[in-house]
DNA sequence: TGTACATCAGTGAACGCGCGTTCACTGATGTAC
DNA sequence: TGTACATCAGTGAACGCGCGTTCACTGATGTAC
């Protein structure tokens, strides 16, 4: 009994937190994350504004919450489209990230800008960002990995130092097996990905690319072969 | 007499609005996009906020000018590079525009943000931003179009057709003789190049990227190659 | 099971602040004859 | 060259507005004995 009424106010109070995260993303849309205020999600939420303060401490506690969830929700959609083709072929999971990606931006735009766009003026991102904001990054990482333990062993070469040097020792460690080569590749193919969602997003393909669907899985595909991944 | 007493009061004007400008620049950097404010422009000039109408009708059309402006910086960076390199081989004049253009973003993030990261909310571009906006796209066009020229034609291929319906009329027009695959990898470096400097100044390259100059250099030459610049 | 107390959610008024824009004005600069 | 008029830059007060955050409070829910 106790524990079942704890477990109601608990509840009221885990839903509550969630309706104001939705107000808030759907002021986000209209605003802008600099534009996005604690009175008017509490006017949409018929409440007083002072009581939003019995759930985030300040608005950056909100804005916090929001960029989690943005990165959990864009991670979950990628490791979603990895797990469904984990039989398949690496160009196939490859493709079926990247697409999973640009598919939550697309239907999650200014989410998506909150987090891939420019960074909020004056607002600092608190160390809880930064493991959801790695979700990503992860699935095409792990898919990396794996293909690369699937093949012969590349021979070391004079040219891997030079890659070698450029990148970050916790990448390295987390792409065990993978020739430095391959690794300079990948971050070029991931700041790649999130340039072309960006610049369909934001508008700047106005004008050079007619079919954007197309285009972006012809762009999978050769950055798939870029970071030399094949079928079979 | 009269026109230099009229050249006195214009030049005078036009000092003043570059002011303004100077001043909402150094808003930008402090408050972001959004939080451009011109009673705070005129605070800085230690003049009424109502005198800033007289020089600009109302705070988007301020906006408006700083676009312009950047859009005209980062473009003409890339020009100066380019032409300075005029005499070089497609690789050397590509890698430079390139680093012309991190260079430009590098020293000046705000403004790079204000036009290559997330549209500011409630913004309408005019049309008058459209023109200076492609005049770094127009040097790589220019780049490619001049390399697929010197070299021998490539005979039309069955896939041809596939990338070029991608692509924009307005684009193909621009790049008479460049191939449709070269057309598909040439707007996939392009917006490569503002993936890896937005990763870069957004910080998503944190604990990926270890030595952010060497590494752009190396990106910028792999990315010659895949849009299938060679030297010599 | 019943009662006394502690915790919690939500209220409404108030704080001090900054914003974009308008308007009638003053005084200086430029123009026409 | 001198004078009358028109244009222009800049002022300062005012408009109506929204913001984040604090605080003392009320009443409901949960807890301990």
């Amino acid at each position: 009994m106790a524990t079942t009424a704890k477990g109601v106010r608990e509840r009221a109070r885990a839903q509550l937190t969630e309706e104001i995260k939705a107000a808030a993303r759907r002021q986000l849309a209209e605003e802008g994350a600099a534009g996005l205020s604690l009175r008017a999600v509490a006017r949409e939420l018929e409440m007083a504004s002072s009581a939003i303060y019995r759930y985030f401490p300040s608005r950056d506690d909100l804005l916090t919450a929001l960029i989690v969830d943005a990165y959990d929700a864009v991670g979950e959609a990628a490791e979603r489209a990895d797990t469904a083709h984990a039989h398949e072929g690496s160009v196939a999971r490859w493709s079926a990230a990247c697409h999973a990606v640009r598919a939550w931006a697309l239907a999650n735009p200014h989410e998506y800008a909150l987090v891939y766009g420019s960074p909020v003026p004056g607002y600092r991102a608190p160390a809880d960002t930064v493991a959801p904001a790695s979700r990503v990054t992860m699935v095409l990482v792990r898919l990396l990995v794996a293909d690369a333990a699937g093949r012969p062993p590349v021979p070391p070469s004079d040219a891997d130092a030079i890659d070698r040097r450029l990148h970050d020792d916790a990448l390295r460690e987390v792409m065990p097996g993978v020739a430095p080569e391959i690794v300079t590749r990948s971050l070029m193919a991931w700041a790649q990905l999130f340039g072309l969602i960006s610049f369909e997003l934001f508008g700047h393909f106005v004008g050079s690319v007619a079919d954007a669907d197309a285009f972006f899985a012809r762009a999978v595909g050769l950055t798939a072969a870029f970071v030399g991944l094949r079928d079979g």
